[in-house]
DNA sequence: CAGTATGACATTTTT
DNA sequence: TGTCATACTG
């Protein structure tokens, strides 16, 4: 094993592979799994990462190719290593876990040092209000700070909002400048001057006879502000403006120079003081925020980094912070490098630097894939990958170019599509499995007004041949695109069950709006509400809306649930926000804090064919997808502001100013730099997309103004359309745990909301969620799988969970494998688990199914102390599935509820 | 026909 | 706020 390793991975390459392999590695050659700090970036990422690991250690030796890879890093013999397992499961399953995302780690980390950051240990985690922050910063600040601000906003004829837009901009980078103080009077004194030059070419040209009538348009301007209007500024000399060539003479171009040279003596000056009052004015922000967070005792994800950042470029010594963390890291395993920010990594810097000057058994590793960096828009900086490898020379590089995951059509449409491009980095893949089928397919109706036609022909073409709709998948560059591809489908085939992911807040979801707006129209009785509520439901305008209700004297949860139902649109989302709505304690609060409820929207079916955005289908991977072109034109960067790196270090920061790179070469370059960046972007997300499909891909390229074009794709088609293996019309797709929210809204008995049960928590779900997780997790029904279970869970629930949660989780547990009754039952028979079935067009997932002496006995496990009636008729419902499916009547079935108290099974 | 002016147009998102 | 298509100009 490489003790400094950079990997190249590329989409499909066995990258997760390889991380495993690293860490059971480390693990067998005496590292513990708490020393192993392993960074991802989602939490999605990290919880796959430890069941990767732990599934991997299970089977160890059942998989011949993490064997030998095993084998071969740690130079163990397989004897020796079988001789570990059960050592390794022991201690992994044991040992407290540092496999985080990096987010949660810094966080860690400045907990920890709280105490000399000046922040409490104990401060909220969330998203800033920046209206409110924002007026409240106005009003703090004194009356010279406040005309400077009203000045600049003036100015540079940007509302508020914008300015603070800018302020998070900056607060994201961590970044600061020197500021100059630049009167404005100075700039103003610029601009006449550069007037009254311009006025000479104005003179010169009405006063040539020649002039044509464009000539005197060139012309027309009375103040400075039309003047750099004008397009033949930009020119290096008068002459080479077609309009002025026939008055040209060397008097012009003496003025036209002249002009010129004041012109760009504003622009100087104008860049120099709208950048320094603007990082003037950001200080006594940040200043602000820092007072104004530390009075709510909350702190936003971008605070964290940029607080703990301070502290260790100032506050303390690297030494310090490393022998003073709770853990010694001895090992550091990165995952998706390329999408690590600058401020993160500077950051885990003097973490890294002290592995790799240590003599000791340490060891430091990191993976990416820089074609794959799609997030730059939010930090991610690719550069990182290559400059820590050029500034760090015991570090080795390896590439993996392996292709486990496309068949070869694919994969050779793929190399074929990027390794002729310039600039581009790209090493040929190698397939490992045959046959795919590739299509760039030139789809007009994709400019037309009825733009899915072919997309929707192609699907029912490729589930004729045999192609389930659960392994289709479409990938868009939108989530407009998701959203109108999803309803156009549905209306195409109505039966058809289409999955979105799609990440839109919860509050803009059309029914929760509705919702919404109906409330804050009986509180307020405004009209203004009443129109939105009838825009949104489709009601003529101006038609009434009638409800007795007495706000006042209801839950809050109670008022959404009967308004919704009275406007009959309950459904999963306002469910979703029922439960949520519990944390507002009367209708005041929740009339005034509603709109900064920041959850997202529960996704449509959990099965079917998939429709997602590239961005989320990064890190995934499909048997056939189905790509769409770009539908609308990008739209251009409009951050106000210019950061220029030089690899990883800032060189400068502009104030983007039209027109300025007429004037200033540095700028010029820092701008060409940053649409190279672009242009990378726009390739990678490209690259990202194609290398998504495992056997067939179809690509939809417009006629004109295609993104394909970067490729130069044209139309074809290569390879043979490859079937599903899975021919079953709906099959099971994830075997992870399904929560399927109460239907609380049709339920017959009225609901006691008021008295807080705790039922319809968001709390009491994840504790049945991560109850149901512990019982999968357990290989065997007794008390030591029990333990084993409970880590995986404390590792993977402690966001939601606290330790109370857990204990409760476990004596629960612990209740149900001492159970004589439950374990007379299962023992001697074989059991499957959360195995899901499809019967009726309805999915369900039985939480355990045994079978024994060719009878069945179905359980479902409840967290719940309320025994319903709609459980009993769950859990028959699932009787009669697995009746019919082994066409055998001895099936019998129970209800487990597992109380606090006592376990009690309920036979139905 | 080449150069110029003008108006319409639009993203991605975790912690 | 940059890009693109389109109309206009000489």
């Amino acid at each position: 094993m490489k003790k400094y390793l950079a990997l190249k991975a590329s989409a499909g390459s066995g990258k997760t592979f390889a991380l495993t392999v690293r860490y059971i590695t480390l693990l067998l050659k005496g590292a513990n799994p708490k020393e192993i700090l392993t960074l991802t970036f989602t939490n999605k990422a990290a919880n796959e990462m430890s069941e990767r690991i732990y599934n991997t250690l299970l089977s160890l030796g059942e998989d011949k190719a993490y064997l030998s890879a095993i084998i071969t890093q740690s130079g163990f013999s397989e004897e020796k290593i079988f001789e570990k397992k059960d050592y390794l499961i022991d201690l992994f399953s044991n040992a407290t876990l540092s496999i985080f995302t990096i987010d949660k780690f810094i966080n860690k980390i400045l907990r920890e040092f709280s105490g000399y950051a000046g922040v409490n240990d104990d401060f909220e985690i969330k998203e800033d209000d920046i209206e409110k922050i924002s007026s409240k910063f106005l009003k703090s600040l004194d009356l010279e700070n406040f005309d400077k601000l009203i000045d600049f906003s003036l100015f540079e004829n940007k509302k508020y909002n914008s300015l603070f837009e800018i302020f998070k901009n900056i607060f994201e980078k961590g970044e600061d400048i020197e500021t100059v103080n630049i009167d404005l009077s100075l700039i103003e004194l610029q601009k006449k001057e550069a007037l009254d030059e311009a006025l000479k070419i104005k003179e010169f040209i009405l006063s040539c006879e020649v002039a044509s009538n464009s000539a005197k348009k060139a012309v027309d301007y009375e103040n400075f502000e039309e003047l750099i209007s004008k397009k033949w500024l930009e020119k290096e000399s008068a002459q080479d403006y077609s309009y002025f060539k026939k008055c040209s003479n060397d008097l012009l171009e003496k003025y036209f120079q002249k002009t010129k040279e004041e012109v760009g003596n504003y622009y100087k000056l104008r860049s120099a003081f709208s950048l320094s009052r603007l990082f003037e004015l950001y200080k006594l922000f940040k200043a602000y925020k820092r007072r104004y967070n530390s009075s709510k005792n909350y702190l936003h994800f971008d605070d964290i980094s940029n607080i703990c950042y301070e502290l260790l470029s100032s506050k303390i010594d690297k030494e310090f912070l490393y022998f003073r963390l709770d853990s010694n890291f001895s090992h550091i395993l990165i995952d998706e490098f390329q999408d690590t920010s600058l401020l993160q990594y500077k950051i885990l810097k003097p973490l890294i630097e002290e592995i790799l000057s240590s003599t000791d058994f340490k060891t430091f590793f990191y993976v990416g894939d820089t074609k794959q960096s799609i997030y730059r828009f939010r930090g991610g900086k690719r550069e990182l990958f290559d400059y820590v490898l050029k500034t760090n020379d015991m570090i080795n590089v390896e590439v993996l170019n392996t292709n486990y995951r496309s068949c070869e059509e694919v994969v050779n449409f793929v190399n074929k599509s990027f390794n002729s491009l310039p600039f581009y980095e790209y090493y040929d893949q190698l397939a490992i499995h045959q046959d795919g089928y590739v299509e760039v397919y030139e789809d007009e109706a994709l400019l037309d007004d009825d733009k899915f036609v072919n997309l929707a022909k192609k699907i029912s073409e490729l589930m004729q041949k045999g192609v389930n709709s659960n392994d289709i998948a479409i990938l868009t560059y939108t989530n407009d695109d998701v959203l109108n591809i999803y309803s156009y489908l549905k209306r195409m085939f109505p039966s058809l069950k289409i999955s979105t992911e799609m990440t839109s807040k919860l509050i803009n979801q059309e029914n929760v709006k509705a919702v919404i707006n109906a409330i804050k129209y009986l509180y307020f009785k405004e009209d203004i509400y009443k129109e939105n509520l009838n825009a949104i439901i489709g009601k003529e305008p101006k038609s009434s809306f009638e409800y007795e209700t007495d706000l006042k004297y209801k839950s809050v949860q109670e008022v959404i649930l009967k308004i919704a139902d009275y406007l009959e649109i309950t459904d999963d989302n306002i469910i979703k926000f029922i439960e949520l709505a519990s944390s507002y304690k009367n209708i005041v609060d929740f009339i005034y804090e509603v709109d900064n409820l920041d959850a997202s929207i529960e996704n449509s079916e959990k099965i079917g064919l998939q429709i997602l955005t590239i961005f989320k289908s990064k890190g995934l991977e499909f048997h056939t997808v189905l790509l769409l072109d770009r539908v609308k034109q990008k739209v251009p960067n409009r951050n106000s502001l210019l950061f220029e790196y030089d690899d990883v270090n800032l060189k400068n920061i502009y104030y983007k100013i039209g027109g300025l790179d007429n004037y200033s070469q540095e700028y010029k370059e820092a701008l060409q730099k940053e649409k190279t960046l672009e242009f990378e972007d726009e390739l990678n997300i490209l690259y990202v997309a194609l290398t998504r499909a495992r056997k067939n891909m179809i690509v939809f390229k417009k006629k004109e103004k295609s993104v394909f074009d970067l490729l130069s794709l044209k139309e074809f088609s290569s390879g043979e359309i490859i079937a599903s293996e899975n021919k079953s019309k709906n099959y099971e797709k994830t075997k992870k745990v399904v929560y399927i929210p109460k239907q609380i809204g049709k339920q017959e008995k009225p609901l006691n909301i008021q008295d807080n049960n705790e039922t319809y928590t968001l709390h009491a779900k994840y504790f049945g969620i991560a109850t149901h997780y512990c019982l999968e997790m357990m290989n065997e029904f007794d008390e030591n799988s029990l333990l084993l279970a409970i880590n995986l869970v404390e590792n993977r629930f402690s966001i939601y969970l606290n330790k109370e949660d857990i204990q409760k989780i476990k004596t629960r547990v612990s209740k149900l494998v001492s159970n004589e009754e439950f374990i007379s039952l299962i023992q001697n028979g074989t059991f499957s688990k959360e195995q899901s079935l499809f019967y009726k067009d309805e999915l369900k997932i039985i939480d355990l199914l045994v079978e024994k002496d060719g009878k069945y006995y179905i359980f479902d496990y409840k967290t719940t102390k309320d025994e319903l009636q709609e459980h009993i008729e769950q859990v028959n419902f699932y009787k009669e599935a697995i009746k019919s499916i082994v066409s055998s009547d001895e099936v019998y079935s129970y209800i487990i509820y597992l109380n606090e108290n006592n376990i009690k099974l309920k036979k139905v």
